[in-house]
DNA sequence: TATTTTTTGAATATTTTTGAATATATGTTG
DNA sequence: CAACATATATTCAAAAATATTCAAAAAATA
């Protein structure tokens, strides 16, 4: 069998089961474990994966630990808490609305969730996730934002800020690298502090998703008080302490079951 | 047997099963490894096919699909002359130009014979084109141009006309589905006539890619005299009497040999 | 027949695959 | 939480598969 054809197996599986592990390579490919490994870096070198402690995981479906800088070494979890807030997040979409959907992990897991009975228009700055709302739904109308795109995909650069400016949504459903009473939202680089600080001054409802680990973290920007922000969904991991020095700020703390 | 005849038989295997290996040619054609080395060569230089190590696919099958389990046989035939025309439009292609890629299937098809060794930037309205760009090249800086996106996933709306009238491109490669003396560029619907003027009055120099077909064939609006174009690049197949009635108009003629 | 083009096979070079040795990470147990 | 056991990753060199080169042979053409 062709490189080339064992890399789409390889493609297939991951995008139909969410996973797959190094042994399973060995036997759907039928080859040794080093080539397996192979085969999975040079996926990880395009950018079509990445690679976990025993296999690998859509580039989509991992968000790593804020507290940690990502090596090949950390391994990345399947983390059942994002998609628990991205499920009870999409519940507060209602019909006619105009909504933005944050281009981050939990956007992408959003997507798996979202209303199928209501029309709707989605604003996203990520061709993954425009490419999945494109093929999954009918009853959403996707506006997509430009700009110089990231390696990722995604396109969180001035002009893409500014053609957010241009928009004023029902809601938004963003998320930040930490969240704490006297940082606020924060972020890493400052090209998405500036997209997201756009996208909340354009929107009526501000709803901010964050899992656990992500409270009581400061990453490198700020984006804006945490007193910006109306709901702000985390999971019943979070800490009592961290929930309430939020909660403090004014936003409302609705808590996704895991 | 000819030349010709074994290449075809080449071609029929290859859309057939999506794959051919060396030693199935070397029978298929009774050559020896050494000719069907040849002919593989000769079919990978028109773009044809890709060539693996063993033997050779589709030029589509080695496409990262976004979405996983497509095969070959999904995807729609390839045209030798849209093809060929592709692979010649790419060599305009100079290192930091700023270029437009247009969203039709001749700008996809471009994707697969843009250069590798120089670095530029493409500005593209298609996430498809955007995606496959993001995963098959390192050297290209890609430019997404957003809007309100139509199912096929391009945008051509207002929107997207908008912003790209904010751009000046160096080269811009687009097309039409019709191209006469008399209507000039011609295309379907009025948002995509819209965007298209927009492309090339933003333009230096303009190139236009129009297979056979669409040479004297005029669609419902017209986008410009054929006269705005600087080149006109066809196949081989194209009617003698619609070269000359365009060159009159004043594109220099580019014929892509099949 | 002379000349050119095409085909071929063998020698050589390159790429790909593999397994074993070593290193690192994770899980478990006291 | 340390120390061990297990699982997985990395490195590396040998082996296998495939590609390239090139000159001779065959075929086609003049």
């Amino acid at each position: 069998m062709f490189l080339e054809e064992r890399l789409q197996k390889i493609i297939d599986v991951l995008s139909e089961k969410g996973r797959i592990t190094t042994s399973e390579i060995t036997e759907l490919n039928k080859v040794g474990y080093s080539s397996a490994v192979r085969d999975l870096q040079i996926l990880e070198k395009k950018g079509m994966l990445i690679r976990t402690h025993g296999g690998a995981m859509p580039v989509q479906s991992v968000d790593w630990k804020p507290t940690a800088g990502y090596t090949h070494r950390d391994m990345p979890e399947i983390k059942p808490n994002y998609n628990a807030i991205s499920k009870k997040a999409a519940e507060y979409i209602s019909s006619g609305d105009y909504i933005y959907l944050t281009c981050a992990s939990t956007g992408y897991l959003m997507t798996d969730h979202l209303p199928s009975d209501i029309e709707f228009t989605a604003v996203v700055n990520s061709i993954i996730i425009a490419e999945k709302l494109r093929v999954k739904y009918d009853n959403i109308s996707v506006r997509l934002i430009g700009g110089m795109m990231r390696k990722n995909g995604n396109c969180v650069d001035p002009i893409a800020a500014e053609e957010i400016r241009k928009i004023r949504f029902d809601k938004c459903f963003i998320t930040g690298a930490g969240l704490t009473a006297d940082f606020g939202i924060s972020i890493q680089t400052p090209d998405s502090m500036n997209f997201v600080r756009t996208v909340i001054q354009s929107s009526r409802q501000k709803i901010g998703m964050f899992p656990c680990e992500k409270l009581g973290y400061e990453a490198a920007n700020t984006i804006c008080p945490a007193s910006e922000l109306d709901i702000v969904i985390t999971d019943s991991s979070a800490a009592p302490e961290h929930i309430e020095e939020i909660r403090k700020c004014g936003p409302e703390i609705v808590i996704a079951e895991i």
